[in-house]
DNA sequence: GTGAAAGCGCTAACAG
DNA sequence: CTGTTAGCGCTTTCAC
């Protein structure tokens, strides 16, 4: 089947490009007869207009770029990236854009994907995941002026938009759900500590212990990077600090965790209480069923893109801060149930 | 910071847009000095080559689509779609292609992105995941010509090359294992019956059994979707028909079987056997750890981006049937350790 | 080795 | 309401 252009159209329909192109365009200044004429030939030839012209005329490509830093591996390892880009598709579908997917998996890549990131004519508009090795991409893409918005808030760049939860006061719940049902040792395994997700959530433990006059035992704190296996790890290197109750950072890594504890020889809550982080699937399909801080991560993608289009159409300034809510999901690991009968 | 086109840099160099051209893209023919010193331009402008204008000349865009289709839900419930789009992303950026994603949650979606993908102009060239749901889009799409890659046997279409495991032979060594270790009643939870893949794997179940004089027993097969709730759902249904021994057609669902068989307060294996198929990260999360068929899905993955990339470089002919090495992967969930001591 | 010129397919004033 | 015209920014012959 050859390929038709505006002009065939044109020429077979018997009227001017223009025509063409307004009928396209739904423009209203066109004859309803000619305009069927046009549709008709539109659909006889299987004519699609051609979208490197139209953005080369138009200066947009209606393509929105999602930047996912280092994040190859931990991709499909765990759910909260998938979650998120099928938030993202979905809205970018509703509003008719193309979502262009950049994996790094290393900083090679980075440095090979960054021309076509800011390269004009592909992308509209990027969402940049936030993490430590996304910070100086940020900088050089701030600066080449094309509109952004981060997923989670940046360490160190001022003046970013960014859409996020409150990860100080959602970590700040689910330790004080902890300490509220009486334990004592409490620990945490954190996220990366180079990560603005990490610190905080850490800071939000922090808090609840300091807040009822409690210390902050080191010993207790144990730095992971969000990974099955380094929750795993992480509960074997607290477990001589003997915790009651731990507050890990991610599902994941609470799933991690849980084996860890299972492989002890003790039990989830009975020996040790865990509270996880986002309420994905599986933190129903464990047992028992994981008590986690609830993440409305499809929406995060979905409002990552409307704030996008904003700053699209209306420009950067004033720089966007969104804050989405979260909320404390009680089930079995936390042992709340136990303890309440 | 104001946008440069090749104009602007020819200017600031004295010299001609075709000789910025040639410097951006690395023709031999320059002196020396003067690509040097365009180069520096280059450099102090922060120039980048638009890529709406350079597609449409050289009838190019150096993208991929990814279609998923009606598989919002699974995309980040399954780890196998994530890790098959990082195989994707990771061959396209060694290539140099950018990759665009299209997941269709509905019959609407698929309406409303089917312009965009086969619009030309957009992209080179487009990976379709085998489902029930995407193969009148795939005739369309091959209608119009344009580079084809289905992830997948397709169930209906001739002519289109693809990519995929055979899925009779994996079944059938997985079911042949369960059978050589003794068990009698061996069941199997199938996938969706109206997929290739369902089918497949369900005909090697078959064929194991056949081989070895033995009766199929409809009613130790259960069909379910491939998500986790539907393993779990299954499995259950076929409880009542005694197996001693059960292929899952995923991992995924056999997460949710093996779930399902813990509630009933049985145990895996000595209770019930189980193999899997996939080997993705969960199968060794779980406990026990899971038997299961080993898909190369990253290879998959790649193994499309550089069929689709010789069928755009070489043309649709002939047609591609590339089929990659299943393996089993034998632990604990099959009960194979302790029938052998 | 370099520049001039044509044109990829489309949109959007501007006339009429 | 419709056609003419002028580019969008780039690659690519074709001269020189």
């Amino acid at each position: 089947m050859p390929v038709f252009t505006l002009e065939d159209v044109a020429r077979k329909a018997g009227v001017s490009r223009s025509t063409v192109s307004r009928v396209v365009n739904k423009h209203p200044n066109v004859r309803d007869d000619v305009r069927e004429r046009v549709l008709a030939v539109i659909k006889k030839t299987g004519y699609h207009p051609n979208a490197a012209a139209r953005s080369l005329v138009s200066q947009r490509s209606e393509v929105l770029g999602l930047v996912l830093p280092r994040s190859v591996q931990s991709f499909f390892a765990d759910p909260y990236f998938p979650r998120l880009t099928q938030g993202i598709a979905q809205a970018c579908n509703q509003n008719n854009y193309t979502l262009a997917l950049f994996l790094f998996g290393t900083k090679e890549d980075e440095e090979r994907l960054y021309p076509r990131i800011s390269r004009r004519g592909l992308l509209d508009g990027i969402i940049v995941q936030s993490a430590q090795m996304g910070e100086e991409l940020i900088l050089r893409l701030a600066q080449e002026n094309i509109p952004l918005v981060m997923q989670g808030r940046p360490a160190h760049v001022a003046n970013v938009s960014y859409v996020d939860v409150d990860n100080v006061t959602a970590a700040h719940m689910a330790v004080s759900h902890l300490l509220g049902l009486g334990y004592q040792r409490v620990g945490t395994i954190t996220g990366p500590l180079d990560t603005t997700v990490g610190l905080d959530r850490l800071e939000g433990y922090r808090k609840a212990l300091t807040e009822r006059g409690m210390e902050v035992d080191d010993n207790l704190i144990v730095e992971a990077d969000f990974t099955e296996v380094s929750g795993y790890q992480a509960l074997q290197r607290l477990l001589p600090a003997r915790p009651r109750a731990v507050f890990v950072a991610s599902d994941t890594m609470a799933l991690g965790a849980m084996r860890a504890i299972r492989e002890a020889g003790l039990k989830v809550p009975n020996d040790v209480a865990i509270v996880g982080f986002d309420d994905l699937p599986p933190a129903i399909m464990i047992e028992p069923p994981l008590t986690t801080v609830r993440q409305p991560v499809h929406q995060l993608g979905m409002t990552a893109v409307a704030t996008l289009l904003d700053i699209i159409e209306n420009g950067v300034e004033p720089t966007r801060r969104i804050i989405l809510n979260t909320e404390l999901i009680v089930r079995d690991s936390c042992g709340a149930s136990q303890r309440a009968s």
